[in-house]
DNA sequence: GCTTCACTTAAGATATACTTAAGTGATCAT
DNA sequence: ATGATCACTTAAGTATATCTTAAGTGAAGC
C-alpha cells in the first residue's frame, strides 16, 4: 500500500472496468486484450493491497473498496480530458462557442448572426444554452456573454455598452400616448428578469424619474426579456425595454422610443473568456465584430437623455 | 492533435512542471532527471501540436495553451489522488475520521469519547470540522453525523432517535418555576441554531402545545445550539433543548426537565457513511456503539409525553 | 456432455520511459 | 571580458512496464 498514486495506466484500465463493468468491454475501448487489462487490475489491486473486483461466474462487480475509487477516478479523467480538450482548442482557430441567456442570444445575436458569417466565413460559430455555474474547460466554451455589475477573477472581461432602459413601442401604439403622463394609462408590459437590479429598474422608477406619481402594477409579466420584447414588437403593450435588447428593432423602425429619455441600470453586458485566450483569432474577430455592431447603434443613445433615478 | 487522451505519464510531468513553473523541481518531485521531464514535456506538446511552455533564459512560463490546461490537470489528479486513498483507507481499519456540526461534537460525542477509546482501543478517532457540501472521498471522511429529515442517494444513512424539544434547566432554576405557566415570567433562552425547521420548534411552538397563549421574543439568542445549552447550565435560563444534545446533562442531574412533556422536532440525527463501507470494522464498531449509547438514555424519552403542535 | 463465455496465467515481444553524458545559451560573479 | 553556473535540451543506450499470443480455468447454457 505505498502512498503516492499507482500507475496511471492501470486507473485508467480500472476505469473503463468500472464503466463497463466488464474487463472484455474495457480492454475493447482501450483496444488492449483482455489479457492486459487483466494485468493490469491485478496489478493494481497488488498497489492497493486488496481487491477492486469481485470475480464471479460471467461477470465481474466492485468489492466496496471499487466501489470507494471508481467515481473519484471517473471525475478525475474527467476533468483530465477536459483540460486537454481546452488545451486543443487553441489550436483550432475555425470554431467558436459562445454562451449567452436567452434574451441576449434571441434579440442581440441571432438577428445579426447573418452578418458576422459574411464578415467572418472561416469561423464556424457554436451556441451553448446559457448555464449559471459555468465551466469553461469543462463545457467546450470559448466566450460568454454575461449581463450583471462585476466580472470574475482569473477571466478576461470587457465590459459593453452601458445599459439603459427607456419604454418602448410600436409606433401604432406611439401615436395614442404621445407623452410621458399619457403612459399611465397605457398597457404596459412588464420585464421581471430585470428585477434582481438594486436600485430596481421598472416602471416605478421610470415614472419617478419622469416626476410622475404613478406605481402601475396591472398588465402582462415576463420572466425573460426577450418575450416581453416580442409582446411590445407584437403591439400587446408598453415595455420598459434594455438597450441591447431593442436597439435594432428602434433603428429599423420596428420599435418607437417617443420619449426621448431613459434610465440608467447599472448594470452591463460584459464579454468573458478565460485569461490568456482574449488573443485567439476568433475571439479577436468576436469582440471587434460585437464591438463594431454595439457602434452602429450608438446614435440611438446619443439621441437620449439619460436620467437619474431620485430615491424614494 | 488526436482525439484522445494524451500519455498519462506525460501529463502528470505536465501537471508538476505547472505547479512548481520549473523542469528541474518536477522532475525532483517525480524522482527522475531533468532530461526525462523534457522529454515528456516535448511529447505532450508533440500530441498538442503546440507549446505547452514558453522557454525563458533561465525559467520556464506557461502559454496560453498551457494555461488552459493546468487548472483542469490538477484537479484531475487531485481526484484520483483522492479516490486512491478512500480505497487505501478500506484497507485501514485503525482510523475513524468523523464528521458532526459543532453541537453535536460538543455535546454528544466529546462528553462520550472517553467511553468510546475505552471500548475500542484499536480504532483511533479523527474529527474533521463540519464541511456544509462534504465529499466524503476528497476530505477522507468516513462517517458524518448529520441533523435534518432527509438521507442522501447513493448513501447508507441510519436514522439515529427521533429528536424532541423540551424546557430544560439547572434544578435550582426549576425550583422557582414549577409550572408551565410559570415559565411566562422565566428567563428564556432562545436556540435559533433550528429555525429551519418546519413546522418551527420554538418557545411560541411549545407554549401552544401546552395551551398557553404566550409568543416570547426577549432573551438571550444563541446561533449554536451547545451554547444555549450551555447558558443553560451556567443556569442563566431556561433553553427548549433538543434530546440528543441534553439527554447526557439531564442523565447526569446537572439539568432537568421538570414538566414530563416535549415536542417533536420531525427531524433527526442521522449516522451518514459512503454505501458499502457500512460494514468495515471501525464503522460497525462506531455505529453500534453509538446506538447503544442512545439506548442508556431512553428512559428520559420513556418518562415523557410527545405533545403535538396544534396549527396556529 | 460439449460448447461458449469471461476472466486468468505465462512467456515472449515491443513500446515506453528512464538514465547517463554531452551540449546550448544566458546569467552572474570576478 | 571571462569563466562558472544554471536550467533546459538532445542523443544514445538501457531498463522497465505494457502489450500480444497462446494455453488454461470454471461456470453457464444448449
Amino acid at each position: 500500500m505505498s502512498d503516492r498514486l499507482p500507475p496511471l495506466t492501470a486507473l485508467r484500465a480500472f476505469d473503463a472496468a468500472a464503466r463497463h463493468m466488464s474487463f472484455a468491454k474495457a480492454a475493447d475501448e482501450l483496444s488492449v486484450t483482455p489479457a492486459a487489462l487483466s494485468f493490469q487490475i491485478k496489478s493494481l489491486e497488488e498497489h492497493l493491497g486488496a481487491q477492486l473486483f469481485r470475480r464471479l461466474n460471467r461477470a465481474v462487480e466492485l468489492t466496496e473498496a471499487g466501489a470507494a475509487l471508481a467515481p473519484s477516478v471517473a471525475d478525475g479523467f474527467a476533468s483530465l480530458a477536459a483540460g486537454w480538450r481546452s488545451a486543443q482548442r487553441f489550436q483550432d482557430e475555425q470554431t467558436l462557442t459562445v454562451t449567452a441567456g436567452p434574451a441576449f442570444t434571441a434579440k442581440w445575436l441571432a438577428p445579426r448572426l447573418y452578418e458576422f458569417a459574411q464578415a467572418h466565413p472561416e469561423i464556424e460559430l457554436r451556441f451553448s444554452a446559457s448555464l449559471r455555474k459555468m465551466d469553461f474547460a469543462r463545457d467546450g466554451i470559448d466566450v460568454a456573454i454575461r449581463f450583471g455589475s462585476e466580472g470574475d477573477p482569473g477571466m478576461y472581461s470587457l465590459p459593453l455598452a452601458d445599459e439603459w432602459v427607456a419604454p418602448v413601442m410600436t409606433p401604432a401604439l406611439a401615436a395614442r400616448f404621445p407623452t410621458p403622463e399619457s403612459l399611465t394609462s397605457a398597457p404596459l408590459v412588464f420585464d421581471d428578469s430585470i428585477n434582481f437590479l438594486n436600485p430596481p429598474c421598472d416602471w416605478t422608477a421610470w415614472f419617478r424619474a419622469m416626476g410622475i406619481d404613478f406605481a402601475p402594477h396591472h398588465g402582462p409579466r415576463f420572466s425573460q426579456a426577450d418575450h416581453a420584447v416580442d409582446a411590445a414588437l407584437a403591439g400587446v403593450g408598453v415595455v420598459l425595454g434594455r438597450r441591447a435588447l431593442v436597439v435594432k428593432d428602434i433603428d429599423e423602425g420596428r420599435l418607437v422610443m417617443p420619449y426621448g429619455t431613459a434610465i440608467p441600470t447599472g448594470a452591463r453586458f460584459r464579454f468573458l473568456c478565460p485569461d490568456g485566450s482574449e488573443n485567439r483569432a476568433q475571439i479577436v474577430a468576436f469582440r471587434e465584430w460585437m464591438l463594431a455592431e454595439i457602434d452602429k447603434t450608438t446614435h440611438i443613445t446619443e439621441a437620449l437623455t439619460i436620467l437619474n433615478v431620485p430615491g424614494s
